[in-house]
DNA sequence: AAAATGACAAAATTTATAATTTGTCATTTT
DNA sequence: AAAATGACAAATTATAAATTTTGTCATTTT
């Protein structure tokens, strides 16, 4: 069997998932692929470009999740609010459905800024394509841009998506917080 | 001179200041109080009450300012984003002056749950006088309670003052985000 | 010739050991 | 009698030594 960037970063995976984030090393991953861990350095520059690679797979995979957000094509600010809610359930349940794992990126995040940048302005641009969908049917505002708007969307909800902060989504408040919130937003857009 | 509670405090803010938060010790603030420290214990049931006192300073302090920001009276929208820029603007300050400080104040308030959400409350109610106030005056909406409103405006800009998140506001953006979030949220506000 | 190896130095981490700090309380001081 | 002390064990933290990991590269294998 060839030894490929995929396989290499399959198996990293699921060493991390096994014993967790500190615990894992380059040799522990060669081991369990049956290679001496100087192999893994022709596939990737350092330590930190595997990690980020790693990462790299559960971003997209969340984006590409997000993407598919059913459009409610007949109102528009309906799908910009379907968008934003289902962004905040997929952190959550992520969130609620494995903790440790979820810490576990929360902390490779912290390691790879610039992934997580790439990241991040995708997911705004997502949410600014359906904004300026919703300001052509008239049902948004067209007093600040699409771009806007959906910082501002983004950025106001951070206390509900933003990784740092899934320690408080325990809470049994959060839910009409994050109601309260969305109602103020979505009370803006109002054109 | 008579050992009080509030002069243990005192010298505990004063010692945190100069060794650090990890390099103090009731030891060393006994020390600089010239007495043993078996009888800071006789003030204090544990180092962590201590620590929760410097804290609860720290909060009313801080609560004692916001309270203090001037009414725009003339304008109640107004008074209502001045207070929150105040508050968004205090916590930078604070943060940007002494950023090890800040961390330690955030480190004690992980361990003090309770007297935190007291605080918060505390914020929380702040900002419902001032909107009741505003929706008295018609410069506000009452499409929403005073309260639900200043819990919306308190969490939608938690990401710029939430003292966890504070390791983003070095972003040279991060001004620009507050802009668009405040544009948002008080553009929901108009009647 | 391309892919993989494993010996190696430097860096990072873990473990073992020493030193300090926390918290108690019988005793001393005011 | 109230306040403060300081000796003490247990817990925590700092320091030093040993081990592991990272990353390189000359050599070997396919």
């Amino acid at each position: 069997m060839i030894l490929t960037r995929e396989r290499i970063i399959e198996t990293t995976i699921e060493v991390l998932r096994k014993y967790g984030p500190q615990k894992t090393s380059v040799t522990d991953v060669a081991k369990v692929l049956g290679v001496s861990h100087g192999t893994i350095y022709r596939h990737f520059e350092n330590k930190a470009a595997l990690k980020e690679a790693v990462l790299g797979i559960w971003l997209k995979e969340h984006a590409r999740n997000l993407e598919r957000t059913p459009f409610d094509a007949s109102a528009g600010r309906a799908g910009v609010e379907g968008w934003i809610k289902r962004l905040v359930m997929l952190k959550h349940d992520l969130y609620h459905a494995d903790p440790e794992l979820f810490d576990m990126y929360t902390e490779l995040t912290a390691e790879a800024a610039e992934a997580v940048e790439d990241h991040l302005a995708e997911l705004v641009t997502q949410l600014e394509t359906r904004i300026a969908l919703a300001q052509r049917t008239g049902s948004v505002t067209t007093a600040m841009s699409a771009r806007e708007i959906a910082e501002g969307l983004f950025y106001g909800t951070a206390r509900f998506h933003h990784p740092t902060l899934s320690f408080e989504w325990r809470s049994d408040t959060i839910h009409d917080q994050f109601e309260v919130v969305t109602q103020l937003l979505f009370r803006a857009l109002e054109p």
